[in-house]
DNA sequence: GGTATGTACAAATGGTGGCTTGTGTTTACC
DNA sequence: GGTAAACACAAGCCACCATTTGTACATACC
């Protein structure tokens, strides 16, 4: 297995968790504490530091002390090789994209 | 947790899975049968008929019988839940496809 | 230094999932 | 109807994982 592939299994398994998500949509417009974050969606401290790490060696957030914090921030950039993964399946869906946004350039072409 | 929210989650849970992943990518171009799936693999026949039982319950493959064989095809229109899930977390992805297209419609224009 | 807060680490438990082995079921062919 | 081929279903085993419980470590404040 390559070392994509295997990023990819790692990034996939990490997201395949609804907590994990759930975590990730919660630090997606700011960092988060732990605390705030396991209060936030009613999971225990233990657990929630659990699946952080989790998402933190997927890649999938960063961390960051802050005095006896540590803030948790989203990094939407390892979803690439999700959404290579996807396209790699399915040119119709990226072929759609580029039809719209060609659509919306022809629009602002023509306002 | 929605019904889409739940689809979300059966889907990635099945392709968290190594060989459910090469077995996807086996029945991409063609539809082919659990016998030559496994064959091809390295997979039991067993194991080849239950991963791709997941697949089917996700949405992701679907099935034809062919006499005694059963043929398995792709469903990728299924991966739409993960490209939305995808794009979701990561606008600045869409951005740059919506970029790339429009780059190549503007060179469209010139040409 | 002592205490409180915030968090990570470790062990134990219950549940889930992948794999094997064995077997039933459907279809085709004679 | 009997046999063979292709596949699904079921039970058991083992590993992994999510969660709980308990605890250790680091930082801030007094």
């Amino acid at each position: 297995m390559t070392a994509a592939a295997a990023d990819l299994d790692v990034v996939l398994k990490a997201l395949a968790d609804p907590n994990r998500r759930l975590i990730l949509r919660a630090v997606r417009s700011s960092p988060r504490a732990v605390g705030d974050l396991a209060k936030g969606l009613s999971l225990s401290q233990q657990v929630t530091s659990h699946h952080l790490r989790v998402l933190r060696e997927a890649g999938l957030v960063h961390a960051e002390r802050d005095g006896t914090r540590h803030l948790f921030a989203l990094r939407a950039d390892t979803l690439d090789v999700v959404a290579d993964f996807v396209e790699s399946f399915w040119p119709k869906r990226l072929a759609a994209l580029k039809s719209a946004a060609e659509h919306t350039a022809r629009k602002r072409r023509r306002g």
